[in-house]
DNA sequence: AATCGATATGTTATACTATCACAGTTACAG
DNA sequence: CTGTAACTGTGATAGTATAACATATCGATT
């Protein structure tokens, strides 16, 4: 895989394809690995399609709440941690906040673009052969895991409605 | 600045090099910058200087009031806060916890390595201009402000404690 | 069809992380 | 010495996340 900025977020888009792509994604996933689709866990999955921005799980939950489910918190984590672990939802670590996978299909290393003009966080992708992050960690003998790759700035559109 | 490991927390160290070096560099860049360094900033520092590891806001501030200071969050906060802007403490966003800065001298594009295991934190150094993270933002047209770079697993010694 | 175990949902309560607003204090330039 | 700005301390509150337990549902097996 190469690298690539592909952040499509930031540019106009077909959205609609996002969500059927990202909901066609699910499907097949949880159908693989004989995971439940259930209602609370499909609305929450459509909802953070909805914008290509991150959600705190109390947006999420507020969302549920109005729709007649569950109006605890452990019911918004609940199914936000669901995806984060088969891979369609993100944690956006900076923001405390969750962002619907932009990249569903195979194997990726995001790294997150977040824009602190209009708060779109868009998802790139880096070939993780050609990593610094992977390079410091394995010249110091680590055992990487896990990895958080975000930056903070302004995407293209922001950098000229405000250019200072 | 080339790319290195250089992740000295995972090895056996003079660690005592670290505390006076940072205090040193404490010193130094407050002096400069007309900064006042008061007993609660210095006591905090020290604090975070005792161990390669992420501390919370609040056990920074449970030392700070069994030693007489202030006792409520806002005192550990902006304690903390200072030093982050200072750039001599990082937060490390994985564990909503702040962590001395290991290279106090010069700049540096940190990446931090969270074991697992002992939990110790870990800073190594990358050269920005060979990150694949700054390719896809610049690819993407997006202007980079602020990085977080941070990667969990297990550092030497825990991958052979714990080889499962 | 009835049963049973595993999984999911919903709730209450609580823990952890972070900031606001305001009062009192200290440092220091003029 | 005085006035202002910066710092510290406090109470109150906002925002994020999990523990513990009861109920409900799914789906495999009798």
């Amino acid at each position: 895989m190469k690298n690539q900025g592909n952040a499509s977020s930031f540019r106009a888009h077909k959205h609609a394809h996002c969500v059927t792509s990202a909901l066609q994604a699910a499907e097949t996933l949880c159908e693989k690995h004989k995971l439940r689709l259930t209602p609370v866990r499909r609305r929450v999955l459509e909802v953070l399609l909805e914008h290509h921005r991150a959600m705190g799980a109390y947006d999420v939950l507020d969302r549920l709440r109005a729709e007649g489910f569950g109006s605890q918190p452990p019911v918004a984590y609940r199914a936000l941690d669901f995806w984060v672990e088969a891979g369609l939802v993100h944690k956006i670590q900076k923001l405390n906040a969750f962002v619907a996978c932009a990249h569903p299909n195979g194997g990726h290393e995001p790294v997150f673009m977040i824009c602190r003009g209009c708060e779109t966080v868009a998802e790139g992708t880096i070939d993780i052969a050609d990593s610094a992050v992977e390079r410091a960690a394995s010249a110091a003998g680590f055992q990487v895991e896990t990895t958080v790759r975000e930056v903070e700035g302004l995407c293209p559109k922001c950098q000229k409605a405000k250019p200072q």
